[in-house]
DNA sequence: CCATTTACCTGACCTTAGTCAGGTAAATGG
DNA sequence: CCATTTACCTGACTAAGGTCAGGTAAATGG
């Protein structure tokens, strides 16, 4: 490894260690030590279980209970046995808990805020700071069936939308081409794909069956802070996966050579060229896979 | 400001602090405090300076005081009163010291490594690294006149010289174009203007004289990590005034229509494209100012 | 020259973080 | 049913980080 990007990599955790430091920094002083603010701040997370949260933050038994026992002195926080097993506890925030919860949220929304603020170029900066994002966190990038019509689909369409519109300099309207599919690309017919990372939606493929052999791919998108990454294989993959289950034998689909990235990815994923099969204005390549 | 790039710079920020605190960890396993290692680490950087330890790592008199007393207890540092004022007190590093200081060195660099060889596209995470770092640390950015020959100005005139070949699609040889006009690009005919963040060069510019009152401006730029934070208007001002301070009354330059963002700096800061004014091949617009 | 300031040190003290050895109550598995 | 495991709690302890009130020696500025 070259020594150049080894000190890059490490200006880069310098830069960023510092703006850490002040977010934790603020964090102090509401009066309560960093490792309350950082369980009350897991609990509102939505880690509510006592082992959850012993996992989460990586933190001795002893330790957590008497940061739990802290906050729960507080007000913050009330603990109770699990129903389903009474050894384990569930804690929940009391009202005052969620305001608290709710004030270190606002803290670094601010900060965050006040970081993005100092920068003409935000999107720029934005983009830059996805690709890092969605690179260190690689681990947790999750792919998996969603309905065609949830918030993390339509998150995906609309950015799909919007970069077709962009790189085929057309306007592409969604609600006419998609709408009408819309039972189509959901099971028993078709299916939806979704990798997403957290709330962040990185990618999607539908499958539009007609509960026939024949089904066509739709719809295929990878956001651009998470590519080069190789989640397109995985995300057609799944798809593929899922069109079998489905018991269906071919997949075709139509595309523009303007999307380069994508024709290539099915090219090297046995997809074959066939004849055109529609007449859509847009695309200008037609493929074939038989599973 | 939109929620959603509070959300994206909030995970970001999750994502990253992961990183760092891994590497904290990894900083303890030598049976010494965080704290006495960045001490040590400060001082193997350069801060040799009791106060300026102290304005650097922001401790408190008391706890540097005892942090320094165990480095030199252990032996790998020497306090000792400063010539011109023997209140004030310098540290050096033994032997010892110097070792252990490379030791934690290697340590920040295997921990880069590692990561880093966890992706395949190293280049495309370490741009977006940069951007991040650059946007981050814009206020340590400076500004200075090097010698046209330093190691600083060499760095950006081979990236300048890769960026033309790239988007001029040509192959720009420096020896060739660049060697000769050594003189002319220093004092007291002409100058070269390097902005940089720590060793990292972010942009440069050369103004070329021969003596006389008119002057050309020649390798003008900007590191792409660097873009869009108004660099490029400094720089030239930096420029301008150098030019000023050397009697040069008329800059002139010659570009090509391809580097659009140079040209529409050029004219945004008062540069009015004239004739021809030189036979090269590659310009096709040719500008000047009055100082 | 002497009061004041500056730079650093020392000792006392406190909070936080973290570890570990028990202990209790509930669940589990023959 | 009972030994074992699991989930969590408590108390004792240590190290590290951090603050503050003096204290010393050197420099400074009328």
């Amino acid at each position: 490894m070259d020594q150049d990007q080894i000190t890059r990599f490490r200006n880069f955790s310098r830069a960023v260690a510092i703006e850490i430091g002040a977010l934790e920094d603020s964090f102090l002083n509401r009066g309560r030590s960093l490792g309350s603010a950082r369980v009350l701040n897991a609990i509102g997370l939505g880690y509510e279980d006592v082992s959850d949260l012993r996992a989460f933050l990586d933190l001795d038994t002893g330790l957590l209970s008497r940061l739990l026992r802290g906050l729960e002195a507080e007000g913050l926080i009330e603990t109770n046995p699990k129903p389903d097993d009474r050894r384990s506890r569930v804690t929940t925030l009391t009202p005052m808990g969620v305001r608290e919860f709710e004030i270190y949220e606002a803290l670094s929304d601010q900060r965050a805020e006040r970081v993005l603020a100092r920068h003409a170029d935000v999107r720029h900066l934005l983009d830059a700071m996805d690709v890092v994002t969605v690179a260190l966190s690689r681990e947790d990038i999750v792919f998996e069936e969603v309905d065609y019509s949830s918030e993390l689909a339509t998150k995906c369409l609309n950015a799909f939308a919007a970069e077709l519109s962009r790189r085929l300099n057309l306007i592409f309207d969604l609600k006419k081409s998609g709408d009408p599919e819309l039972s189509q690309m959901q099971h028993p017919h078709g299916t939806f794909v979704v990798a997403s990372l957290g709330a962040m939606p990185l990618g999607c493929v539908g499958v539009k069956g007609n509960g026939g052999p024949l089904a066509e791919v739709k719809r295929m998108w990878i956001a651009p802070a998470a590519r080069r990454l190789g989640l397109g294989r995985r995300l057609m993959t799944k798809a593929e996966d899922a069109a079998r289950a489905l018991s269906i034998t071919t997949l075709r689909l139509d595309t523009n050579s303007t999307l380069f990235e994508a024709v290539s990815l099915y090219k090297r994923m046995g997809w074959t060229e066939i004849e055109r099969f529609n007449d859509d204005p847009y695309p200008d390549i037609f493929m074939e896979k038989h599973l």
